[in-house]
DNA sequence: TCCATACATCGATATCTTTCGACATATCGT
DNA sequence: ACGATATGTCGAAAGATATCGATGTATGGA
């Protein structure tokens, strides 16, 4: 019986390599500074500095951060001056940061 | 001017260390196999040698997601006879599943 | 122009994750 | 007890991520 096509169960749509965009954005938020970013970028806008000094960590880690934030579509940055200005661009974010605080923020 | 204090902004509760558990979590959800497992049990219970088939890989590789997502408390296993049947133990996954999918799904 | 500030980039190292296969355990039917 | 099926455990190699520091770029003020 190779590779059997019987079904005991109803299938939702979709298979593993549905996931993979989900999976690696996911990967990316799945981090203590990361997520502490997205908290308070759903707050307003920060700069790089003001969110290094939150997380208690280099400006140039929390620039990495951010540049992988961005890889996955979740911030915008704005430059004013010298400062540049992070803000959420995927709307997507505030329920399912919504969910994640419920779950273990509480 | 050693760790400002200067607040500019509201800032939310916690600090990033209060994201610890939830980064180890979403980041034990974060990989394409284990979105499709728990997409397949929030609809019914499913033995290891169904999902490995669905999800096309060794059942011991099944084996091995199934027991990091039972180590975060998401998945709960019962055994009847020689297999085992896994379900959702963690009642958040729900909602927080309807995210992704409303998200990465469409 | 020169200096200081703010942010970004990059490479090296350390650490964690994934994947695979071999082996182990457990149950059922005969 | 034996063999077959279903699941679980484990270690090693490969691959991905995190962290840090040095350096680079850009802006504003004097």
């Amino acid at each position: 019986m190779p590779t059997s096509t019987t079904r005991k169960h109803k299938k939702p749509p979709g298979n593993v390599a549905a996931f993979a965009d989900a999976a690696e954005c996911l990967r990316t938020l799945a981090h203590p500074v990361r997520l502490r970013v997205v908290q308070l970028l759903l707050l307003g806008r920060y700069t790089v500095g003001e969110l290094a000094e939150d997380c208690e960590i280099a400006n140039s880690a929390m620039s990495d951060h951010l540049r992988l934030l961005q890889r996955c579509g979740f911030l915008s940055s704005e430059r004013d001056g010298r400062r540049v200005y992070y803000g959420i661009a995927e709307p997507h974010l505030k329920p399912l940061m919504a969910c994640v605080e419920s779950r273990f923020l509480s």
